[in-house]
This record gives C-alpha cells, sequence and structure tokens, in this order.
DNA sequence: ACATGGTACCTTGCATCACAAAGTACCTGT
DNA sequence: ACAGGTACTTTGTGATGCAAGGTACCATGT
C-alpha cells in the first residue's frame, strides 16, 4: 500500500457524487464531465468514468439522449432522472455528514496534541 | 447498486484515514477505536477494522505490542511508526484538497442553480 | 474440574470498483 | 483514400469493505 494507492481510495464515493452534481446542472458530456472535474483538482481518466457513467445509468439515476456534434462523432448527453435527484440529495447528505465526522476526529486529535505538548507553563 | 452502497464507497479510504489519527493521540487496541469511531458517527465493525489495521502493520505504518488484560484476552496496543506520521501527514493534506475540490463542485452547482431557477425580475 | 459467557483477534469468500490499456467508430480536411 | 482528432466501449487486474464464522483467552459460579 502506498499513499497514492490511499489517495485513490479516498476519492472512491466521492467521485460518484461529484459526477451526479455536474450531471444536475444541465445536460452534459463525458468531455464535459471531465473538463469540470480537472478544473476542480480532481483528476479522472475515460476507463474510470465511463464505466462509472453506464453503472449510474444501469441504476436508473442517469438517462442519457445521443446528440449529433458539428465536428467529431455523436455525443452521449447525460441527465438526472428523478430519482437521481433523490440518490443526489441523499449522497449530499451522507457526505456533509462524513465530512462532519472527520472533523471530529480532527479536533480531538488536535485537542489532545495541544494539552500534551504544550510549553505553556501549568495552570496550576 | 443502491444507496447504502454508495456511502459504503464514500467512506472507503476516509476510515483509514481516520484510524491513524486515532492512533496518533497514543496508544490504542482495536475496541478503543471502534468506539472512537462510533461516537464520531462512523459506523465500522469488527470484519472490517482488523484487516485495515494488519495492512496498515505491514505497510510500516503502525507497530503494535501486546499487553495483557486484568479482565480478558490480551490486546494488541497500536503506535504510528515515524513512516506512519509522515503518511498521515500526506492524508490529511489529501483530506482537505478532497473537501476543498467538492465545496467547490456544489459551490458551482448552487450557483447555476441560483441563476436558472430565480424568481426574481430580470435585472434588464 | 468443568461449563458458561464475555472479550479480543483472525480468516474466508464475495461483490464492488478505479484504473490501465487496447479497441471500435465517427467526422473533417487534404 | 488516408491521417488525425474526438468520443465511446471493453477487458483484465488489483484493492478492499463487509458478513459470517472461527479461534483463543480469561473470570466466575458450581
Amino acid at each position: 500500500m502506498n499513499i497514492e494507492n490511499a489517495q485513490v481510495q479516498m476519492r472512491k464515493g466521492i467521485l460518484e457524487f461529484c459526477i451526479l452534481h455536474i450531471i444536475s446542472r444541465g445536460e452534459v458530456y463525458a468531455s464535459d464531465m471531465l473538463d469540470e472535474l480537472t478544473s476542480a483538482q480532481i483528476m479522472v481518466v475515460e476507463g474510470t468514468l465511463y464505466p462509472l457513467l453506464t453503472r449510474l445509468k444501469n441504476s436508473g439515476w442517469l438517462d442519457y439522449k445521443w446528440v449529433e456534434s458539428s465536428s467529431g462523432p455523436p455525443r452521449k448527453y447525460y441527465v438526472l432522472t428523478n430519482e437521481g435527484k433523490v440518490f443526489l440529495d441523499a449522497m449530499q447528505a451522507t457526505w456533509f455528514e462524513l465530512a462532519q465526522s472527520v472533523q471530529t476526529i480532527i479536533h480531538r486529535t488536535e485537542e489532545l496534541s495541544n494539552t500534551d505538548s504544550t510549553i505553556l507553563p501549568d495552570p496550576n
């Protein structure tokens, strides 16, 4: 196990949430999503994105339509289904809960390390 | 794919980070960790925790010693190695970057949905 | 001595999923 | 035709959360 791998693990699941968020804004196709994720510093490659979109579609949270492009092959433009909107809301709640839990853990560690390593004189 | 599964996915990787954090505070054994995680609303079961501790140990980030208990079988008390401290710092940086990225995504969605669905009259 | 219950740690098997790499298909310009 | 760019797909691998079941140690009551 190395740091890169651990970082990948940490991003799992978050990716799904971010992609649903991006699609919730309106019709987009895969390259749009890659651009948006990249600009938010979330690096994703095609081999990750396409299977993920297929899974989300098969779960009933996304739908898509083919749209002709004026400069290349046709594109799949994705939209959220009503079920997908419900799912996104649930994911967002989970995200906030998770971030809160992590914040709790970090905060407790900081409290304890301040107690342990303080250079200030003992109040007594 | 269902919501429970997606929530599990979202927690992957975070767990590792939280466990390292807890161990960084001082010597603890598995039940201590489970209590701490539970109180931070992060539900973990033994079947997840023990293999994870073994992996972290094999990666050189943790060390442990057996300690006799006055009320049951001996316990493995874990501590962070120096390498583990470096790794924890890297994980914490990754966490903050990731949280920032997600915040960026959420914020952009909110901006766009305000623009799209505003009931206010057009400023023009 | 023995049985019982509680605590603590470990192992097996399964399903999921990110990723790399290679492939297929469409369109435009020359 | 052919080359180059864009877009979507497929296959195989490795990692890992989890459920379920197992092993082992200890104290207590009889």
